[in-house]
RNA sequence: GGGAUUGUAACUCAGAUGGCUAGAGUGCAGCAUUCACAUUGCUGAAGUCAGGGGUUCGAAUCCCUUCAAUCCCACCA
């Protein structure tokens, strides 16, 4: 025998693998005509490893691609990485500043350089993870957000929006990170709850509160509800005198609906540099304003003698200020109230005002479907038109939720790693700022002037992302010539040409913002093409104490490489697919991991048993040749499951389709095929069924199945190269069928006697029966029954849910220990009855209940009806002996 | 404050467009043993489908409501 008792995922793996690179059953072919099916890999960060929830969406994305080849559809699934602007930039100055260094001590160039170094090391790492899990895309057509090419796309980009009027420079209030130094996007910002002291200040007349008394330096305005009656005296525009931190201040009243009245006293200050509230409070009425804290997080010399200290230093001497002057009326030690942060870095946001790159979203000039639309609109409208479905449907309602209350996009950063902003300044003679957008830096041909300085800020990452369906489709030595505009780019790359828009874009549900609309945006603006046509939205993976997994909880985390050492891949793979429906979370657990293994075995033990039966000379065959109704009953089985498995695959119903063909393979298979195919084999049948199973589990489990049909079949050729092949099944195999589910149940009845009755080398006698005569032996053998005889009449205790006369040998002693049992049957058969009784006897029930189920209901009945009758006959007949 | 999701066996979860006696994995109980597989086989026990109401001939499924949990968005200075 070749194979191994046991399935040794570690041993085939790595081999099956380095065979599927060798023969590129992953290429894509745009020239191939078969239909064509295209996908791209959401890019994972470089920052490392990959976890749990990437071995999912690697999962899924493998299931749709190996299912569409062997679909015989050209599949194009292009995998990459992402530079991850601020992902990267993050862990860099982490590691730094564990050097005791910043990255102004090193400056810019060594900073990229060493960024680039690490990026490089772990973009290695994390594609040979990938290939562990058996990710197959097309790795020769291997893509990067930050490569040339990308680098070139995102500047036509830029370029085409800024010449529309869509990108814009603004002074805006923007989510300032102190420690990263740079500008934050609205979806990046976390929210935390956390406790501290509000302070009760006195003001004047007034009483206003604060938990940051270290921005109250700047106050120049009052603010009050117009509606609020305490307050009716005090106009708009009135001045007042009072005495404040740093001596006798001048505060200016302005009224506003913004102000709460119940909060404090109603009275508010406001700090609209550091706060987008009051900012907005101040666009409205015009209001001057000026900064407090400076980007560092120091504050400014407005703080007089606090001027240089940190918050964190300069908040308690404030207070022991203000305490000294008598300001503070009271305080609340137990305040809870939400903090904004840095997701990324963690680090408390300071709103500032700053210049900074804009995408308007509402300016109404982009041509879409021959209307001027605006960024916001073409959001809506591709979803609203079915243009873009989403599945979970469920998710469209959020993602109109957040388009709807979709501001501007600030795609500058002020991070180094990421696109440099292709802007570029000079001043003229003049002294005025000259500004030039462009693909590539421009030439100053001035002598004796200053030469132009590119911005220095970077692009949000997302902005790189945004463009990936399309920007990985361009060809990149076309990109590299600067002659071809991006039209001609467009138009004469093949694989954009093929391949765009996309098939299905698959991703989580938590970057639906971030990315799925962002990539509508800019592919809609770039291309006049929807970037993709299905979005299909999976779930978290939590931990087992159904958190999430995170870093600052080690123990959360999983490691899918460590799964893969102890369980393999594929059993990895289908432990997070199975029972988990589309757009929920899961929680992983090991004992699915385990089942997962295990069935792996169990597929590799069925062919191992058919390796030890067959003749040494695999004859290709196909013909699904059928002996007895056995045979005929697998094929209809085979043929059932196999529609139903590529039906639930076109849904994305993932689980339903592995949970299928689990069940069809350890229930049907192994415990009634295999079993009966001891006694009664044909050969043929079972070299084709099990190929047919083997390509049906490939998607989900590619290493078993490849790494069986390699030893069992290698002179047939790749499995991945293969194609479903229908099962035919004709009208009069269905009644074969139904016969052999006869015996089965004859035998599991059987048996269940046998067990409950404690005995073994039981004798079942049976009226003439043709079929039963013809499958005497394996009845025999699959009840354990020391004979099956045939008989004129009958004697012993007669099966009760069988169509056929059958008797098993039992003495009626042995029948009482079985009596309780049985008894419980019986008033269960009666329940049933009852409910089937009362249906029928509705009249409601058979006007408008459709005549098909009525009739179902009237046969159940009859034949529950019978087994009653049957079983309280045998029950009386052994009581009363 | 606005919104989404979830509540089904001891645990983790499936049950699309309402229609058999509500299923699986794990766990549990009993039985089997040199058979392809103990990563096994056979048999079994276990559920008021969160509570209440409604629509319907018929509800785990649709609607309303209460309770509980999770998450997203927006936020009070």
């Amino acid at each position: 025998m070749k194979l191994d008792k046991n399935y040794n995922a570690n041993q085939f793996e790595p081999l099956v693998y380095a065979l599927w690179e060798k023969n590129l059953v992953f290429k894509a072919n745009p020239e191939s005509k078969k239909e064509h099916f295209s996908m791209v890999m959401p890019p994972p960060n470089e920052t490392g490893t990959l976890g749990v929830h990437h071995a999912l969406f690697l999962t899924i994305q493998d299931i749709l691609a190996r299912y569409q080849r062997l679909n015989n559809k050209d599949v194009l699934w292009l995998p990459g990485t992402d530079h991850a602007a601020l992902a990267v930039n993050a862990l860099i100055e982490k590691q730094l500043s564990k050097e005791g260094l910043t990255k102004h001590d090193i400056g810019r160039q060594a900073f990229l350089e060493r960024t680039q170094y690490f990026v490089a090391n772990s973009r290695g790492n994390m594609l040979n993870q990938m290939r562990s899990i058996g990710a197959g895309p097309d790795w020769t057509r291997l893509r990067y957000t930050l490569e040339d090419t990308s680098v070139r796309i995102v500047n036509e980009t830029f370029l085409a929006m800024y010449q529309k009027g869509l990108i814009y420079r603004g002074e805006r209030i923007i989510n300032w990170d102190p420690i990263l130094e740079t500008t934050v996007s609205d979806d990046e910002v976390d929210h935390r709850e956390e406790q501290t002291t509000l302070y009760y200040l006195k003001l004047g007349p007034f009483e206003v509160v604060t938990v940051r008394p270290e921005t109250k330096f700047g106050d120049k305005y009052l603010v009050i509800n117009p509606n609020d009656q305490r307050y009716k005296d005090y106009q708009e525009g009135q001045e007042i005198e009072v005495d404040w931190i740093n001596g006798i201040t001048k505060l200016t009243i302005i009224k506003d609906e913004a102000v709460d009245l119940n909060f404090g006293s109603g009275v508010m200050t406001i700090t609209p540099w550091h706060s987008l509230i009051d900012y907005e409070i101040a666009q409205r009425h015009n209001l001057t304003y000026q900064q407090i804290i400076d980007f560092h997080g120091k504050l400014l010399p407005i703080a007089g003698e606090f001027a240089g200290q940190t918050i964190e230093q300069a908040r308690p001497k404030i207070i022991e200020k203000l305490r000294s002057k008598n300001l503070i009326i009271r305080e609340d030690k137990n305040y809870k109230h939400q903090v904004a942060v840095n997701s990324r870095s963690d680090a408390l946001i300071e709103p500032q005002i700053r210049l900074q790159w804009f995408i308007d979203v509402n300016k109404k000039v982009i041509d879409w479907h021959h209307r001027s639309l605006s960024f916001k609109e073409i959001l809506q409208e591709v979803i609203k038109n079915n243009e873009i479905d989403i599945i979970p449907k469920r998710f469209e309602k959020i993602y109109f939720n957040w388009v709807n209350n979709l501001r501007d996009w600030c795609i500058s950063r002020q991070i180094w790693w990421g696109h440099r902003i292709p802007v570029w300044y000079r001043t003229n003679v003049d002294q005025e700022e000259e500004i030039y957008v462009g693909l590539q830096p421009p030439i100053d041909d001035r002598e004796g002037y200053n030469g132009w300085q590119q911005d220095p800020d970077t692009l949000d990452t997302w902005f790189s992302s945004a463009l990936w369906t399309f920007s990985t489709l361009i060809d990149p030595a076309l990109a590299e010539n600067y002659q071809l505009s991006f039209k001609d780019l467009l138009h004469q790359s093949p694989d954009f040409i093929t391949y765009h828009p996309t098939n299905v874009l698959e991703t989580g549900w938590d970057i639906i913002f971030f990315w799925v609309a962002r990539m509508i945006l800019v592919t809609t603006f770039m291309t006049g093409q929807i970037p993709f046509k299905t979005v299909y939205l999976h779930g978290l993976v939590r931990s087992t104490d159904g958190k999430k997994m995170s870093k600052s909880r080690p123990e959360s985390l999983v490691n899918p490489l460590e799964v893969i050492n102890q369980y393999g891949a594929d059993a990895l793979r289908m432990g997070i697919i199975m029972g988990v429906s589309p757009g929920n979370d899961l929680i992983y657990s090991e004992e699915r991991v385990k089942a997962s293994r295990n069935f792996c075995n169990k597929l590799w033990n069925i062919s191992r048993f058919i390796e030890n039966v067959s003749d040494n000379v695999v004859q290709p065959d196909h013909q699904f040749e059928t002996k007895n109704l056995i045979d005929r009953w697998l094929v209809v089985r085979l043929n059932q499951v196999q529609i139903k498995v590529l039906d639930y695959l076109d849904q994305y119903r993932f689980a339903e389709a592995y949970d299928l063909i689990y069940k069809f393979v350890w229930n049907d298979y192994a415990d009634w095929y295999i079993e009966t195919a001891k006694l009664n084999l044909n050969q043929t049948l079972l070299e084709d069924s099990l190929r047919v199973i083997l390509k049906l589990i490939h998607p989900f489990m590619p290493f078993v199945s490849e790494s069986i049909w390699q030893v069992l079949f290698e002179n047939q050729g790749l499995l991945a190269q293969q194609t479903f092949e229908v099962v035919p099944i004709n009208q009069n195999y269905l009644a074969d069928a139904q016969q052999f589910d006869q015996i089965r149940k004859l035998i599991i009845e059987a048996r269940e006697v046998l067990q409950k009755t404690n005995l073994k080398e039981v004798i079942l006698y049976y009226k003439k029966s043709q079929i039963i005569t013809e499958l005497n032996p394996i009845i025999k053998q699959l009840a354990h029954l020391k004979d099956c005889v045939e008989v004129d009449d009958g004697q012993g205790w007669r099966l009760i849910n069988v169509k056929y006369d059958c008797w098993l040998d039992i003495d009626p002693a042995s029948i009482k220990k079985h009596l309780v049992d049985l008894n419980h049957q019986l008033s269960d058969y009666q329940k049933n009855i009852d409910k089937l009784q009362v249906r029928l006897d509705n009249v409601n029930y058979l006007n408008k209940a459709p005549k098909q189920l009525i009739n179902q209901t009237k046969q159940q009945l009859q034949e529950l009806l019978s087994k009653k009758q049957d079983l309280k006959q045998e029950i009386e007949r052994f009581s009363r002996n």
